[in-house]
DNA sequence: CACAGCCTGTAACAATTCGTAAGGATTGCG
DNA sequence: CGCAATCCTTACGAATTGTTACAGGCTGTG
């Protein structure tokens, strides 16, 4: 388990220097990015723990990123703005942002609540032997999956990275290359391929109607949606 | 399923008033508690969802309760102080508070800091994003519109992106650059086109008229503006 | 009111991305 | 070595999206 990682998302290069360095010495890893559009991309490749996110950005309307970040990816997201407005933060955090740091700020502080976010939340998600979701079982110590009616079926290895996965984060859109990644993919061409097959021989196994899934969901050019409420024990 | 419950922590009255009528505005139960010694009897009853704690008791050290509440009961905590020093910041955040709200305070942001709280924590049952519109339901979790008559039909990633920007900001003109970048639109100049082929397809599984638009309405020259009353949930 | 010029809507087509069946490579085991 | 299980690769069909082409609407000018 490494360092938390800490994606910044400002203009200004004072402020990326100060965060960053102040982070940086509180023991997190740190990402910096200058423009919406750069972070975007980023995130096809990395999950951070914490969003920073200056609201004032050139390229792009902030508050949209911040809502996409945090109901489509459950990223936990601070909004560090000069807009001190009562109903700009009242805004911002309705929008899902989960804390709101107005400008001038003391890295001592900030530093401090990214700690209390990430104590707090689900941000490390849960992950044990067993898990039920909707009338399914998952067993991942015997790599079975178990039946409403208690017959199982086994699964393999490699389909089991793909569902555990999907399980650790349900209801999140999961990119192809957040998912090469944590199948430990090295990047090839057909590796795509292979991604598809394990996932397609996953619903089989799950009873999938490939023309009308309701667990896997594959959101074209975008990545896969896991619906289904997730128990883990 | 009732409603959650806020303990209110502080030995000015006048306060407690302004507190408590806010919560119960926004849907809340709450309770209140001039001295920490009654507050810690309360707590052997009741589990409150979210305390709010004065660090100026007259009978305790607040730090301490804080303390004990954030650890022992696992609690979400916030502070109310009219300490405004950093460093009191980062020690109240330190030893467990989730966040730090400093006198004088706006009741409508403790309202949205509470609320943020509840999202983040294990308090909430996986919120699903979706919102309500003129008798449509837009479910991004499962990339579906639902009917008045409880239909679904369901929507792909490019119509959801297009989608999403308009219920964001409902009511006001968003011009085609504006959507262009949040669309991730490499500029091109026939990426024009394809916004409108966006929108058309979008249009024709909102049912609209094309010859007299109701919810997506064109404004030539300069952009679209979408109409209808949007409640995010 | 007519016309030119630009902007927008949409049908048809092409490019991209994804699903899955079939075959071959690798591994483990006896 | 033979066999079986697992996994990757290839190949082709299906779904989604971008592009092109053209029809129609809007605006301004005379």
């Amino acid at each position: 388990m490494s360092a938390p990682l800490v994606t910044i998302l400002d203009d200004e290069p004072e402020i990326r220097g100060i965060l960053t360095e102040a982070l940086e010495e509180a023991g997190f890893r740190t990402q910096c990015f200058a423009r919406a559009r750069e972070f975007e991309a980023a995130l096809n490749r990395v999950t951070p723990d914490v969003c920073l996110v200056d609201l004032s950005l050139p390229d792009t309307d902030g508050l949209a990123l911040v809502h996409r970040l945090a109901l489509e990816r459950g990223a936990k997201v601070i909004i560090i703005s000069g807009r001190a407005q009562v109903q700009d933060r009242v805004t911002g955090l309705e929008l899902g942002a989960d804390d709101y740091i107005t400008k001038p700020f003391d890295p001592a502080e900030v530093v401090a609540r990214i700690r209390a976010r990430l104590r707090g939340g689900a941000a490390a998600p849960q992950s044990g032997q067993r898990a039920e979701f909707n009338g399914w079982t998952a067993h991942f110590d015997r790599y079975a999956l178990e039946d409403e009616d208690g017959a199982e079926t086994p699964f393999s290895h490699a389909e089991g990275e793909v569902l555990r996965l999907f399980l650790e984060s349900p209801k999140r859109l999961i990119s192809r290359a957040q998912m090469q990644d944590a199948l430990g993919g090295a990047a090839g061409e057909s590796f795509d391929r292979a991604m598809d097959v394990r996932i397609s021989r996953l619903r089989t196994k799950l009873r999938e109607d490939p023309k009308n899934p309701r667990l896997i969901k594959t959101i074209y050019g975008a990545g896969y949606i896991f619906l289904g409420d997730v128990r883990w024990s």
